[in-house]
RNA sequence: GGAAGAGUCGCAUAGUGGUCGAGUGCGCUCGCUUGGAAAGCGAGUUUGGUGCAAGCCAACGCAGGUUCAAAUCCUGUCUCUUCCGCCA
């Protein structure tokens, strides 16, 4: 969510960045609202006052002994018009809430404007590998390696699904293992978080009310606000987890990671190019996040950026990074660079990871503080990356390490996780 | 799932209708004192809104209600504790 005294103060400014993401907007009607909430706020606490001084002569009148049926009827009658102001102010404010959450959150300055067109690689690691023989896509070679069943999966859940079965659940296992003892080492806190979140949890990060759609709300014969709903991605969580809390200068920045399958509905994105397991219900995530000073967010998102890349790296899997044009990052984001591996089959590179600055945005709906040096307290930034996810990562190992008869190397980095197995054959 | 009790300023507590945004103790900060420290003494110590400012307004888990007036009474709800039941 955006300021509205940045709005009020600099309607032009905001509009101008904005409109780098192609969002175009005209702050005539907030600020109108804004100056009318402004005024009854003034009217209706003057009357407050009033009710204040009222009150403490009433006190003292009855203290007495004495009459006080006239103040008692003016009471009343001040009673009523603060009821009626309170009741005005509600629904302006929740006029402007809804402008305000609309608005997407401002690019810094170095993002560039415009839509997909204008992202950029900024960064290429190893090269496509040869692949002289008949290669095979990754759904064929899970398949015939008996890493994934995705007809069973169909059977148990429907679409869009699949089950791990053994060496490929090794496989996934091991990717996990060898995410979780890198940030571990990093210095990064593990955090395992409930999947069920609740309402004000989706709300706060901006997931409710406009994404619900979106995401698996249990509960559904109920109050929508009283369910509780699969986490889309850990992110949710993590950024919930001081919520409302107002935390101390020395204990940032605060770094974690957390381990969770992401749920997801992905309605209506069903495209025939992504098979196998590119785009699922459920895939496993370890997502970092980080709380810190606003001063240190862009510090934070290149060390961010550098771990996923360093994850992939140990990999030996050929990758690019891609900053995002403004108009291609998420709209709670200000940065955003994504990580994308090379699968063969998808005749170009895959989302792995983003990484992103959410700079103030995500903390002034959470509510999420610290106190400045002067002892104010300011909003702090959040950042947050996937490091990573696993779904893609297995088709772009399946297909990037096969070899000409059928069967996958497995990376070294993973070798320690694998039980012994280095090669992945047909039995 | 059932029953009882509880939720107040970092912590512990006081406060059962009006002068309570809220007392006390601990902790913390600053000052005095001291060779230095402890003790002692003094001052301060939640957050948000609004206003050029002085100030004013709001918040006692949360949401409603009663009342001229609510931390205080009523209803709902959430969380915690204890007991009972059920269960991986």
């Amino acid at each position: 969510m955006l300021d509205i005294n940045l709005i009020r103060n600099n309607p032009q400014w905001v509009q101008e960045q904005l409109a780098k993401r192609d969002c175009h907007v005209d702050f005539t009607t907030v600020i109108e609202l804004d100056n009318l909430r402004r005024n009854l706020i003034q009217r209706n606490e003057a009357r407050r006052q009033k009710r204040n001084e009222n009150s403490a002569i009433i006190a003292k009148l009855k203290k007495e002994g004495k009459d006080a049926t006239k103040q008692i009827a003016e009471m009343k009658a001040i009673g009523d018009k603060i009821a009626n102001g309170d009741a005005e102010l509600t629904k302006i404010n929740d006029k402007i809430f809804e402008h305000l959450a609309a608005l997407p959150n401002i690019p810094l300055p170095e993002v560039v404007a415009g839509g997909k067109e204008k992202n950029r690689v900024v960064t290429t690691f190893g090269k496509k590998p040869a692949l002289d023989f008949e290669w095979k896509d990754h759904v064929t070679l899970a398949t015939n390696l008996g890493l994934i069943d995705y007809e069973r999966g169909a059977k148990l859940s429907g679409a869009k699904t699949w089950v791990y079965t053994g060496a490929g659940a090794m496989l996934e296992w091991a990717l996990l293992n060898y995410f979780i003892d890198f940030h571990i080492a990093n210095g990064y806190k593990f955090i395992l978080p409930p999947h069920l979140l609740n309402w004000e949890s989706g709300y706060a990060a901006g997931e409710f009310p406009k994404f619900v759609e979106d995401v698996f709300v249990t509960d559904f014969n109920k109050d929508p606000k009283k369910s509780k709903f699969l986490l889309p991605t850990a992110e949710t969580a993590l950024l919930n987890l001081h919520r409302d809390e107002i935390i101390n200068q020395n204990q940032l920045p605060i770094k974690y990671f957390s381990y969770t399958p992401c749920y997801r509905k992905e309605a209506g994105s069903y495209r025939t190019d992504e098979r196998g397991m590119i785009r699922g219900y459920q895939f496993n995530k370890i997502e970092m996040f980080v709380y810190c000073a606003a001063a240190q967010s862009p510090q934070f998102f290149s060390e961010l950026v550098r771990n996923a890349e360093k994850l992939l790296e140990g990999l030996g899997l050929h990758f690019q990074t891609t900053a995002l044009a403004a108009g291609d990052c998420s709209a709670s984001m200000a940065k955003t660079y994504d990580i994308e591996v090379f699968i063969p089959s998808m005749k170009g590179y895959k989302e792995v990871s983003s990484v992103s600055n959410a700079t103030d945005y995500q903390a002034r709906r959470a509510n999420i503080r610290t106190k400045d040096t002067d002892g104010k307290t300011v909003l702090l930034h959040t950042l947050n990356g996937s490091g990573l996810a696993t779904s893609r990562l297995i088709p772009a190992i399946l297909e990037q390490y096969q070899n000409a008869d059928g069967s996958v190397n497995i990376p070294a980095a993973l070798h320690k996780y694998m039980h012994g197995i280095t090669v992945l054959k047909k039995k």
